[in-house]
DNA sequence: GCCAACGTTGGC
DNA sequence: GCCAACGTTGGC
């Protein structure tokens, strides 16, 4: 049974655009000690994910991915030219970790903020509460198809 | 651009 | 181990 997972991103850097033009990516950069444990451990196989456009406009989950790849060292951090180069993380003992991400469905609209507020499950969310930062958060099978319910 | 909320760092 | 200072996130 497949889990649910929201992952945040900016589309200015990363957008769901860009993962249905390159159908699959290493979801890499996250820095995050709490997200890197959910990453490492407990995105598997074939898990959903949301994706969530922030700091955009319109801001909100902009469709769905699918985990192609379970969790596993994230290389950008060895790469001393890279932006998230990490000197801490070592080959033989990484720190930061990375799943890979296949593209499933670009929603026909954004699902405001707004709009999940006004569902009864969805205004559940995490992603909903006040300073909410973690960029990789679970997700309730309801909440997974309450969001699905209002892309349509 | 503002600023509240949060995570990390480092002095003690 | 505490906690102030700092940097970042992200909605607005």
């Amino acid at each position: 049974m497949p889990r649910h997972w929201l992952f945040k991103s900016e589309p200015s850097v990363f957008s769901i655009a860009d993962l249905a033009r390159v159908k699959s990516t290493s979801w890499d950069g996250v820095r995050n000690y709490q997200a890197r444990n959910m990453l490492r451990d407990d995105v598997k196989l074939g898990d959903k994910v949301l994706i969530y456009h922030s700091n955009a406009e319109p801001t909100g989950i902009a469709g769905v991915g699918t985990v192609s790849m379970p969790g596993h060292p994230d290389e950008t951090a060895f790469d001393r030219r890279h932006e998230h180069y990490d000197p801490k993380s070592l080959r033989e003992n990484p720190t930061w970790f990375l799943v890979d991400v296949r593209h499933e469905q670009t929603f026909p609209h954004v699902i405001t903020r707004d709009m999940l507020g006004s569902d009864p499950v969805a205004k559940g969310m995490m992603v909903l509460r006040k300073g909410s930062r973690l960029s990789i958060q679970p997700v309730t099978p309801d909440e997974f198809k309450a969001v699905l319910r209002l892309a349509k």
